[in-house]
DNA sequence: TAAAGTTGTGGCAAAAATGTGTCAAAATTA
DNA sequence: TAATTTTGACACATTTTTGCCACAACTTTA
């Protein structure tokens, strides 16, 4: 399994264990350093870390100084754990280019939020959204748009576009999308997916005609004039 | 909608549409003036403007005069733009209760930190809050504010609220919000998340539309559209 | 070209999912 | 302990989705 990678800093044992702790039960893999210098050594050393959880007040380098020696090389997105919420601090923290804050004492919820939504800012979970040919589809928020306007669609015609888009310019026969976007106990009948598709078509409007019909086999999701 | 207002005063009419759009972009209400007299008749005429932004360099009366006049009667805070960083103004500025100064060239993110700092100093946001789309959260708090009224929200839904929030745009199905707003050692009806949401919805009057349902998935926090 | 086989489409009813009022148990407070 | 609030469950109303059908349109085959 490849996890998402986080280096924590924090000299404090106990916090650096409770923040690993709630990190790798959300199914992140951690990497722990006790401080500044420490942290850079290791993150240099390592080209995986996908963020960094940083606390401020650290002995030999504290947070600003690492952050700053990060930014000269890399935009890795870093959240910083502060004490208390000092103005000047945050300002400072943004300049150099911190994304994040989190104030002590944080409730693990807000951790993993924090998390998820830093990485979802800078993309890391860029699998999260696929385009094709002018059609956006972002499968976090369950969003579909074309030219950036949102597209209604039912839960069915959701998982039946996702599911045409991810095999682009793949044939897929009528039984094939059966046991992929309906459930394997589902013996209906196959032309209930016509159907569907007819409603997809007409909702994606101009560009329904990416949903191309293959005689005799199914259909095929294809970009092309 | 009732988001801060911000009041943008610069005589070249690019500069201030490229600080309005970034503003506006990040939720603030502006108010543009493009001289000195036009600022101050604009500031006395709306007594919501929390926050000025103002070019040092203009035609008529400058930074300086408009600062004069308005430390008069109100300690609104106030951004100073400059051109070049020059240290006899910075004094005379703070001497005046310039509370900021931002050299141009600016980066949008440098302007909305300043801004969004300069806000947290004076208090109108407190830290440890969240604002959106009018809905101000705060979770050191427990409290609930929209327009600036407080709203009695009971601990579960707070926690929804909360939760909906921190992961705005993101498609959260029932079993997800079960499993993190309660404990995952609650095996009770999904469809109890329905009766809160609800309830949320009633007590958020107008802004209960941000809580979108997606058909056959869950819910889904959202502002606009 | 006609017949046979496939797909497109509008409409419809059953099924599924959600909205909502009500209520009782549980928790909290007085 | 009584009163009040919160929480979770349920039933019923409402809405949306889904799957199917019939027939039209189209393609292939003989």
């Amino acid at each position: 399994m490849d996890n998402i990678k986080i280096m924590v800093v924090d000299d404090e044992q106990r916090m650096r264990k409770l923040v690993c702790d709630f990190l790798i039960k959300h199914n992140y893999s951690v990497i722990e350093a006790s401080d500044g210098e420490d942290a850079l050594d290791k993150f240099f050393a390592d080209k995986d870390i996908a963020l960094i959880i940083l606390d401020v007040m650290m002995p030999r380098m504290d947070g600003w100084g690492v952050t700053k020696e990060i930014r000269k090389y890399s935009k890795v997105p870093i959240i910083m754990l502060t004490a208390k919420s000092d103005e000047r601090d945050e300002l400072m923290g943004f300049e150099l280019g911190v994304d994040e804050y989190i104030s002590k004492p944080f409730s693990p919820k807000v951790l993993v939020a924090r998390v998820e939504a830093v990485l979802r800012r800078t993309n890391v979970f860029d699998e999260g959204t696929v385009e094709v040919g002018g059609i956006v589809l972002d499968e976090s928020a369950h969003e579909v748009k074309i030219d950036g306007k949102n597209i209604e669609l039912s839960y069915k015609e959701f998982e039946l576009l996702t599911y045409f888009i991810i095999n682009q310019g793949v044939a897929l026969s009528r039984e094939k999308i059966l046991n992929n976007v309906w459930n394997y106990d589902y013996f209906g009948d196959a032309r209930t997916i016509d159907t569907h598709v007819k409603k997809l078509r007409s909702k994606l409007g101009e560009k329904g005609k990416y949903i191309k019909t293959i005689w005799g086999m199914g259909y095929k999701f294809e970009v092309s004039d």
